[in-house]
DNA sequence: CTATAAGCGAGACGGTACGTCCCGTCTTAGA
DNA sequence: TCTAAGACGGGACGTACCGTCTCGCTTATAG
């Protein structure tokens, strides 16, 4: 998935159609995303609430909800850039190393940076709107499984892990440990844990 | 751990002190409870309010902050007795049937009762509010992970499992997916996937 | 004051200057001032909005903006034209006929027609806003009380009337009534009751 | 109509039902009551907002949405002791004397006083909306009318005023010239105005 | 017979106030 | 003395319009 194919809902291709007459302010837009970031990383989500992105951002409550159903839309604008951006897609040539970089990468975002703040509200969120919870899958979860699943496939192309394997259920093995320290945070979240958790599930745990 | 324990902090020990001039209502404690569970079955996590649960239970709102921290306390009581009284600790001589059984009841518990949504509303509000965070681990998570616990040891003791392997995150790599697929709900989550999960971290998936 | 002279101020003289390079539109004009009395008569001067009258008139509400000041301004011209084009200025020697054609008829518009909930709702708005309230006077009372005070003093000239009348007491009290019953609606206002205002008037209330 | 009355639906009988839990604060009614008047003293009706009683008086939105139904209930509350308890109903044997007391007070309450923006606020605002004119004529108006006929009843018994008099329209005649001159604002509204008033009503203006 | 300066539709924008919901605390009458 | 009932201060929600603004298109003189 192109990246900029995520935003095509809220943010129209431009170029298509040229009467709109008076088109979305740019500069409100980041100023909101840029607002919701700020009061995140100082106040964390539940400290984040459409008036106060409006108020710092210095725009009208309307204006955020004629673009966004609801803050959680825009928080996950606002982290969908930093998170997938920096989605690797390493092909050094062994699947563990790939894996390693890859993970190792999503839990020090998440375990280290505001976006792991940002990502667990919007969880939370998601359990209350199943339009939230929609919108998370498909915009933080979708390509990063789709990006496993190609590390996967490789090293199963390469004779590296067991040709039967079921890339689904791998991927819920190496991702949902992961998530599941950003959300209870009963042990640190870090690159270490990642490799661990991938050099465990690679050799098995049987003697 | 003593399952009277959990109660500490919001149900003092009823029984310690018999001199109280009148003590908590049991008729009361088991309406609040009762109440928050029908809403939730009803309404999921979302519909339920602590002024929902009080009007429902016939009980003042007062009643319920007596006791009790926030709506999320209520509800951890009144499923941590459904949650953990059906914990399985089996031993069958086998560390793969062991945990299926066990692993096995908690998705199916989490998959298909009301159970589910409890515990995902609960682990949302624990990304708000850090004192349900630390009661829910306590209530809902520690009992099951020394439980797990005690059945790796015994497969490690047998000969069945790695005698190195690392607990903790064994247990993160069995326990995670779970609680990732109830929380993101991209995939059903049933019997079958936490025995696969089981089969596949016990196997290993190098070829 | 001749009728051209009341919407000076919002449409300025056309005939004036040819020179500008694009006049007002009058489709634009006409649309706006038939959608506003359409409103009106829907939907009562509360349903009226600049956003509705431009919607309805398939208008940019810059258009309106730029020809009025606000909504009140045009419902007050899209109701001056209805209100005084109808001004009789009866002439029958009579001063009590005079007086029941033309307060008749105002009971008769403003009691059955949308002009009444047109003219209330102007008056609500006066209360608020001091240029509307100056607006209305001078669009809606003043060409009114000059075409009493014409009948009044005729019937003066012809010794009807006390030499000493004070003219405009003796409309106030004429008018008064007839506004005060618009707007608090308590009885009806209809012909008869000017009549019966007037004969009142003329011949006192003393035994 | 007792003055006690007037209260009735927003302030229900309290010695009739002695088993409300937790009844109205006194405090709280009295606050926003003074916060209103304040409000309207400072700023006139326009500057008047629910949100700025609130902010005010020290009190939550829904407290004062719990007892009235919108800011027009309120005002009309905090005014309706004033102007009803100024009521005169003085009988001097002398009808012109006892109207001239009664509406004399009368314009100078509405001329010189915040009752006046008051009241035309509240007027304006019935315009709108059904309720606020229902409450506004049974608090502010009837009372009022009822005095007047008394009034007049007594000229009448006196022998003062012709016996046919119709007194609906007298006390129209007598009270529309004063509220006309209130909401237009065309020429000051005094005791003189009151006077002149009456004087030409009883003597009529036929030669 | 252009070219250019409005007028125009559309609607985004910063604001203000609305009326509602629920939180967690506080108050009161009565069991 | 404890409970039910529910009032209270507070804070956020999502909506409705306000009056201003910007955009790209259209149109009617003025040069």
């Amino acid at each position: 998935m192109a990246p900029d194919d995520l935003y095509n809902e809220t943010q129209p291709d431009v170029s298509q159609k040229a009467a709109d007459c008076r088109r979305r302010s740019e500069r409100c837009h980041q100023a909101i995303l840029t607002a919701a970031a700020e009061l995140l990383e100082e106040k964390g989500y539940g400290g984040v609430s459409v008036e106060a992105i409006a108020s710092r951002a210095g725009v009208g409550k309307q204006t955020i909800y004629r673009w966004w159903a609801c803050k959680a839309s825009v928080v996950m604008e606002a982290y969908a850039k930093q998170v997938n951006q920096n989605l690797p897609l390493p092909d050094t040539g062994c699947v563990k190393t790939d894996l390693g970089d890859m993970l190792g990468q999503l839990a020090v975002v998440l375990g280290t940076t505001s976006a792991g703040s940002a990502l667990a509200g919007l969880i939370a969120e998601a359990q209350t709107d199943p339009h939230v919870a929609q919108e998370f899958r498909h915009q933080m979860i979708a390509c990063r499984r789709a990006a496993a699943q190609t590390l996967l496939q490789r090293g199963i192309d390469r004779g590296e892990l067991r040709p039967d394997l079921d890339l689904d259920l791998a991927i819920d093995a190496l991702c949902g440990p992961i998530w599941y320290r950003l959300l209870l945070r009963h042990t640190p979240l870090d690159r270490e844990f990642a490799i661990a958790l991938i050099d465990q599930l690679m050799a098995g745990i049987t003697a």
